[in-house]
DNA sequence: ATGGCAGGTACGACCTGA
């Protein structure tokens, strides 16, 4: 029939650590990469300073939650492919944060969230305790909306590295931070609501990651995690063609510490 | 075990990241 006449709908996130310093990187990397929709994370920037104007320009609009120096989420929308986004929600309803850490925002009958998941800092600490809190926030409101919206994609930087083979040396971070049993039972958890981690749809190259640390020259030899994740709903799963990280703006001059990730969806009509 | 790099705040170092 006309499924197969659809057009692709590209899903993307990329913690850009600050919006600010990141806007040129972002810019060029949307004009070679036009995805649909783009969860961001790490903005540091109040809402008063966001790049409106500029991603306008760039053929997108922006729904986006900021704060000063930390944290700060959005979700980039392009005009010419998407519906105007609608029952925009910032944070996670059953768990109040000062901390500006999910967006989330409906584009005809796609749910879209953009999440930054606590850091944690290291196993034990007070930061680690925040971390397993807001993951079972992040557990129980996720329930509700895929309950809600059978059509959801959780994009983001999730902290958690969700196997051994994300990570590149599993002995040295087994049971640290990222790598936690405690962690990776909240994503296995997320997992059986009802999601798929996109990027294990498909065959993969061995040691692809998404973060690299910038000491000890942690791209350049590929001492990385894979933490960044597009989460697809079992309804969105079959029509997922292609999960890939673009590594190509780590090696760009003054880059983010995160690369972006992709998952590409054909065939699916957006019905508002 | 430690520190190394980067961004923000604010002009000192210090906090946070992962």
């Amino acid at each position: 029939m006309s499924e197969s006449n659809l057009p692709e709908i590209k899903l993307a996130t990329w913690n850009v650590n600050s919006l600010k310093v990141r806007l040129p990187h972002l810019l060029q990397w949307l004009e070679a990469n036009p995805v649909d929709l783009l969860g961001l994370q790490e903005l540091k920037m109040t809402d008063d300073v966001f790049p409106v104007a500029e991603l306008e320009t760039a053929g997108y609009g922006a729904v986006f939650a900021g704060q000063k120096t930390y944290n700060g989420v959005a979700i980039l929308y392009k005009l010419a492919s998407m519906p105007k986004p609608v029952d925009v929600e910032v944070n996670l309803p059953c768990f109040p944060d000062e901390q500006k850490r999910v967006i989330a925002a409906t584009f005809g009958d796609l749910r879209f969230i953009s999440a930054y998941v606590v850091n944690g800092s290291e196993v034990g600490s007070d930061k680690f305790e925040y971390k397993k809190a807001w993951l079972d926030g992040l557990l129980k409101d996720c329930e509700g909306w895929l309950a809600k919206y059978p059509k959801l994609a959780l994009v983001g930087d999730f902290n958690i590295a969700p196997e051994d083979s994300d990570v590149h040396d599993p002995a040295a971070w087994a049971g640290q931070v990222l790598c936690s049993e405690e962690e990776r039972s909240r994503f296995r958890r997320l997992l059986g609501f009802g999601l798929k981690d996109s990027f294990r749809l498909f065959e993969q190259a061995p040691k692809t990651y998404s973060w690299w640390d910038y000491r000890m020259l942690g791209f350049q030899k590929n001492k990385g995690l894979r933490i960044d994740h597009v989460l697809l709903s079992d309804a969105l799963v079959p029509a997922c063609t292609a999960s890939v990280v673009d590594r190509a703006p780590r090696k760009w001059e003054k880059p983010s510490d995160h690369a972006p990730a992709i998952a590409t969806i054909s065939g699916v009509k957006l019905i508002n």
